[in-house]
DNA sequence: GTATCATTCAACCATAAGGTTTAATATACG
DNA sequence: CGTATATTAAACCTTATGGTTGAATGATAC
């Protein structure tokens, strides 16, 4: 399997889940903590610093160390790519989102 | 968890294998039957309709029987979901090339 | 240096995913 | 009706995923 490919794996892999779903959301407001990420769900600590570590594996989100803390943030380059395969099917979709359509199309 | 998130996680988790995106690709170009699907790869058919399964159940592929055989078609809407899905983020990938390129002209 | 705070690692558990083989079902053909 | 063809279902196996708790690590503060 290609590098491509497995990159893909790893992006949809990530995106299939809820909870990383929602921290990437939130992430992409605003840099936030490990802790802070944490917070607001009935989860360990160990079980959100998974869930990151599967979002940064897709390279989804990056991570740096400011302090004893890890700061977290979203990185679009792999939602982009994401994007960028949803785009080869985008002759089939409907007419209303040629907006999108467009857009992708010139940042190929 | 609401419907729409239940389904972008079939969606993303249907598309998390290089096996059903390959699918994808080769119904989208062409309807296929389950047997001619199952072709190419060193699988059992089981296992294809096993793929084939998840897909459908993410609503990215139809089925509809023709006499004896199955055949299956792409089916965009999924699709287009998930690239709406991705698209809330289109800001944020922009903002990366807008500072790309004004770095590239200041350093000009 | 020791205590404390933030995060991860390790070991473990339950369930899901992806594969196999064999049996069952649905449709078509003589 | 009986047989062949196309596909799926069942039962099973192995590995991956998502979760837990408790110990280990890294960085700062005292």
């Amino acid at each position: 399997m290609t590098a491509h490919a497995l990159r893909l794996d790893s992006i949809f892999g990530a995106l299939a889940d809820p909870t990383r779903r929602d921290i990437l959301k939130r992430v992409g407001k605003k840099e936030l903590t490990v802790n802070e990420i944490a917070r607001p769900y009935r989860l360990s600590l160990a079980a959100v610093s998974k869930h990151l570590h599967v979002l940064e594996r897709a390279k989804l989100v990056l991570k740096r160390r400011q302090g004893r803390q890890q700061v977290v943030s979203l990185s679009s380059t792999a939602l982009r790519d994401a994007a960028i395969y949803l785009h080869q099917y985008e002759a089939q979709w409907n007419d209303r989102f040629d907006a999108l359509d467009r857009y992708l199309k010139n940042t190929k």
